[in-house]
DNA sequence: GAAAATCATTAACCAAGGTTAAAATCTATG
DNA sequence: CATAGATTTTAACCTTGGTTAATGATTTTC
């Protein structure tokens, strides 16, 4: 069985609607989703009432919440519907036990944590060495989509900036 | 076979001074390394030539280049010896194919960047959410090791100040 | 152990972005 | 269409941290 022979017999497919959660901070969820269609927001709240987005999630992305799913916590973020969104739900240890015993299974798991890992060393390095107008920038050139689809409210909290701050550095890009 | 015989049968000792570069940003290199005492600093230096320091290793602690192992392109980062070290190297695709046909390697393999996954996650967080003085706090906590054995400039790098910075930081943490 | 280099602190000035609040738009929906 | 709610921009003021440069404090190295 491959990867995607597994997702589709196993996985259950899941449709929601804009502003649905497919699962809140602090709660338990142990569920890898596959992205079939939509557009979705990973986001964390502070200890302070403050949000920031994680990471928006398109087609063809994967989002699970590992704490939870992996180390049995409880889900350090919380996971919404921007628009209407097609899933595919499949619980976590149904991957992690097949990787036990299916080589195929385990090299795309393989495959997907190491995409998923470069991903994450990628926003590491912008966080790191480039400025909030450097991040701005680079997202209009390299996500359009975003861009265009998501309120400046989420896109601020996205690049680690405030919505007011984030006004300010469209006005300075704009000249 | 399991994964430690692997890397002990196929991995090679490597010593290194305070200082020596185990691999420089912009050449290649396909090794995977485990640390087995020593520490280490992973940097980017910028366009401008500015240095950001990406993590510290310690003792049982992996590095390598994804970029340069996996993706075959060049390093994106510098990987450079704080202390005296001792790693063992081993090339990413012996690992890789091991893990083909190997459940137990495949399974340590995925266990690995599962760690390193989540990691990098926090990491994430780290700069999302909280400010400098926040991370210092929290690394004063955490790591002790790393606040004792590193200079102030590569800790302000760590933490994504300028050595000028951090020393205000601490001056107001001490208060 | 003295000279050179590195590292840490401080100061003065500047730039980026946070906070709060108000105004201006835009979007839903009754 | 009109009102309520959300979104975006602007302004004023403040905090954090960058930059540059000078001064001490520590290490290295010869």
């Amino acid at each position: 069985m491959n990867f995607t022979e597994l997702i589709e017999t196993n996985g259950k497919i899941v449709n929601k609607k804009k502003g649905d959660h497919i699962f809140v901070q602090g709660s338990s969820n142990t569920s890898i989703y596959f992205i079939k269609s939509g557009l979705l927001k990973a986001y964390y709240i502070t200890e302070e009432g403050k949000e920031f987005v994680k990471s928006f999630l398109l087609t063809n992305d994967v989002i699970g919440s590992l704490s939870s799913a992996y180390k049995g916590e409880s889900c350090s973020f919380s996971l919404v519907c921007l628009e209407d969104s097609n899933l595919v739900e499949i619980p976590f240890s149904v991957i992690y036990s097949h990787c036990k015993t299916d080589h195929l299974i385990a090299n795309s798991m393989i495959e997907l944590l190491l995409n998923f890992s470069m991903k994450k060393e990628k926003r590491e390095f912008e966080f790191l060495c480039m400025s909030a107008e450097d991040r701005y920038r680079k997202l209009e050139m390299d996500s359009p989509r975003i861009l265009e689809s998501v309120t400046q409210n989420d896109l601020a909290r996205y690049l680690g900036v405030t919505p007011v701050g984030l006004s300010r550095i469209k006005k300075r890009v704009r000249l």
